[in-house]
Order: structure tokens, then C-alpha cells, then sequence
DNA sequence: ACGGCAGTTCGGCCGGCGCCGAACCGACCG
DNA sequence: CGGTCGGTTCGGCGCCGGCCGAACTGCCGT
């Protein structure tokens, strides 16, 4: 317990950690310079957090690509944030225009959040679709059916495992979204429509503009799609720290 | 983020936290000699901890009782466990009188643990009264009659918190037991019909026989109370560092 | 065979923080 | 009023560990 603790407790570390959230998998050197370090502390430390099994590799060619080692992991990551959130409120926030495409919408390492995932999530809510909670969430009958017509597998392996929604507190809206097996259906089945693409280095999402028809006919859920217009909305040189969020 | 994790990733402090997580609250002086260190040492972490939120402190007379600030921290606090245990597997594990008391049956937090905990999860669950899953619990009509007639008051305050059984991994046994609402509230009233009593200076629970009959009348837990006969269940005298178990 | 690139190992620097003893504060008691 | 006891503050010590540059390995393409 201490041991893992006191590796995400180094920002380094933790900021590594915070970019594998994404759900992509990414080599040392990018991580090296996402937490602004050197490639030789950066190993050092991949090597710590790959013995401590929180993370896994998998080399290619001569790269190594480096991922959450399993949504165990994924989870206790989401719950730290979700303290440190919650826990001290008032911190100072500064925007930008990075920030705010995460904001909109992005990956939590395999489900959507931001205000598209909180869109999905209430318009699921309010449709009687799920029922979320402090500590669980559930899909009605009536779910069960929008859900396989979208597309997602939602098939219980296990005869046991009936349930498999989880609710995840979005730490810049402080309310739940969908995670779970339900929302990493939802996130695997978005991409495949091409209904959000993913960023470059980064984990925003980008709706496009089949996602805006497709979440406003599927789930009612009306987003705008703003990506392109917008000037700003190229990221920043990385000037500052990536942003150690979830 | 990395700020919390930094503070769980002390040992000393690390030690005090996984005491704090008997859900009773203790004062500094006991937290400074569970944890092996001096006391203005025990005083500075408890005010780190309290000035991040993880705990929540309260006077009486002149002690000050410290104790965990919430059921999110509770579970991240879980969750960190958890990912430590399953993914250190095969360390040597020691075993004492002191930690057979502790894997029979505990708190944890809010909650039963130990064998006791999983004794009644798997009763509720062979006789569908709940559905346990990785993701999440649900309680069925069956189970909502079972645990009002048990005397667990399991009312849905708001309307939309129907959800409120959360599974929580055994460290000791690598199961589900039961947590959330339901598991506190399973507890409370066993606590409160005296099937168990708590032990003095640790998270150990003792079952009773009036617990043994209730426990195998009301869910058809069959479980020997052995603490009595057992000479060597008096707590040794503290030699070593206290186990830091959830 | 050579050069380039990703990654690692090594040696050494240095700052932060955990730790303690001693002293101090405040509540309670006779 | 002193005595005791729980708790905190202060000053200083020591060490762990994060950091880097330089050098080394191993995999590629040419």
C-alpha cells in the first residue's frame, strides 16, 4: 500500500501516469518529455512502476510502449483524483484553449469524459436508460435495448456478472459520468463510428460532425461541434506541465 | 493528485490512515504509537493529513480524535490496497494470533471483512439476494425484504439513489465482500444486535453467540465463534508495526 | 560496417522531508 | 497555584531518492 502510494505521490511520476490515462499506449521518450524530465530519469522511473506492476510494456521494433497495466489500476487512479478534487476545491484554475478541449470532451483511460460524457451520461439518466449513484449504477431493460441498438456489446460473459456500471466523478464538473463496461462500450463504439477521433498527444476527443447527428438521434444529446472554426483550438507548444488530469 | 498520494506514500502515515480505516476515531497519541514514531513526529503528519482533508479531527475535553473525513477517501484508500495486494502477490506473510483474529473478521471502515464478511456476501449472493460484480452490486427485491426484515434501514433518501452495494476485494482472501450503503448498514445492526463487539485497539471484530445463531438464522451463515476458548487470542503487546490491512 | 535513434546504466550532486529532543502551550485537577 | 498530561512548535540532523550528463547497449536502416 505505502509502496504504491508513494509512486504516484512524485509528479513525475503521477504525470506519466495521468497521460497513460488516456487509454493509449506511449514510449518512454514521450513520456519523458510529457513530465518534463530526462530520458535517463524517466526510465528510472518506468522501470519502478512497471516492477510494481502499475503499468505494462510492450516492445515493437526497438521502441517500448508503455500502457496502464489494468483498469484495476485505472480505477484507483480515477479515485485519488476524485479525493484530491474534491478535497481542495479552491485551487487557483487557469485556462486555456488546451484545457478547454479536454474539458468538452476526452478519455478516461477507456470511457468518455468531460461534458460529452456527462451529456451521455444525463441524457441516459433522464431517459430512464441507467440509474447512477454515489456507489454504483445499474442499466434498466430499456437501456439494455438502446444500448444493443447503438451497437455496444454489452454480452455478460460470466452468468454472475450481471452488473458493470460504474459511475466516475469528473473532476472539472464534479458530477458522475459512465464508467465501467458500459462506458468503455460506449467510448470503444463512439470511435468506431467515427463520432469523435482522437487528438495527437493528447486525450482530448474531437466531435465530429456524424458524432453531432449520431449523439443527438441516438441518445438526444445535443453538442456542438466546434473543433474546426475555432483558431485557438491548436495546442499549445507544451510549454507548461500536461495537465495531470482525469 | 499527486499531493494525496505523496501523503499515503509515508509509511508512517500510511500506518495511522490503514488504523483510522477501523472506522473508530483515535487520538494522536495512540496514531503516534501504533505508528512507531515520536509524538510532535504523529503531530505533524495528522496535520498534513488534516490539511489535505483525508482526515477530519474533533475535540473532546483535551484530546483530539482523529478520524477518516469521508467515505471517498474511505475507498480510494481501498482501492490503493487493493491494486498493492493483488499486484505484490507472493510476499512472505507472517502469521500470529493477531492477524487469524484480523482475517476472521474486521472492520473496514464501515464495513465487515475478513471471513465473516465474505461468509455473508456469498450466503446473500448463493440465495440472490444480491448480484455482485468487478463493477458494482446490486440488491434484489428478495435481498431489499431480507435486509428490512434483518433490521438494516436501507431507505433511498433521494429518489435517484437507488444504487447503494459496492463490491470491496478481500486483501486477505481475494473476494468480494460487501461495501457501500448496504455493508455499513449490514454492520451497524450487526454491531447494534451484539452478534459482534469490537476489540479493544484493533479492527478486529469478535463474534458472539448470540451472532453465531442470528448469523445462521437470518442468512444462513454457518461460522464458529472460537474467541473465547482460544487462549491465545489476547492481543499481543504491540512489538510489532501494526498490520497496515484493509 | 557505420551512423542514428530508443533506451538503459552509472556516478555523483543536492534538496526535501521524516525524525527526534527539548521546550512551550493549554486544559484539567486537587 | 503547582503538577500532570495531551498536543504542538522549533531547530537541527541525516538520509533517501529524484535528477542529470556521460557513457554504453541493442535495434534498425543504408
Amino acid at each position: 500500500m505505502v509502496e504504491v502510494a508513494a509512486l504516484v505521490g512524485d509528479t513525475a511520476r503521477a504525470t506519466m501516469l495521468a497521460a497513460l490515462m488516456g487509454g493509449q499506449s506511449l514510449t518512454g521518450s514521450e513520456l519523458a518529455f510529457l513530465a518534463h524530465i530526462s530520458r535517463p530519469t524517466a526510465s528510472e522511473h518506468l522501470r519502478k512502476l512497471v516492477e510494481a506492476r502499475l503499468i505494462a510494456v510492450s516492445s515493437k521494433r526497438s521502441f517500448r510502449y508503455y500502457r496502464i497495466a489494468s483498469p484495476l489500476v485505472a480505477t484507483m487512479l480515477e479515485s485519488i483524483k476524485t479525493v484530491a478534487a474534491i478535497e481542495l476545491p479552491p485551487r487557483y484554475r487557469p485556462r486555456s484553449a488546451r484545457d478547454d478541449a479536454l474539458r468538452f470532451a476526452r478519455t478516461c483511460y477507456d470511457h468518455i469524459a468531460g461534458q460529452a460524457g456527462l451529456a451521455i451520461a444525463d441524457a441516459l439518466v433522464a431517459n430512464g436508460c441507467i440509474v447512477l449513484g454515489d456507489d454504483g449504477g445499474e442499466v434498466t431493460e430499456a437501456g439494455v435495448r438502446l444500448l444493443a441498438g447503438f451497437g455496444a456489446e454489452l454480452a455478460p460473459k460470466s452468468a454472475s456478472r450481471r452488473i458493470y456500471c460504474r459511475p466516475c466523478l469528473d473532476w472539472s464538473e464534479r458530477r458522475y459520468h459512465i464508467a465501467g463496461l458500459v462506458g468503455a462500450e460506449i467510448c470503444r463504439r463512439c470511435l468506431e463510428l467515427g463520432w469523435f477521433t482522437r487528438e495527437r498527444e493528447t486525450r482530448a476527443l474531437r466531435l465530429t460532425a456524424a458524432g453531432q447527428a449520431g449523439l443527438s438521434q441516438t441518445f438526444g444529446v445535443e453538442l456542438r461541434c466546434e473543433g474546426e472554426a475555432d483558431p485557438k483550438s491548436r495546442p499549445a507548444p507544451c510549454a507548461t506541465r500536461a495537465p495531470t488530469s482525469g
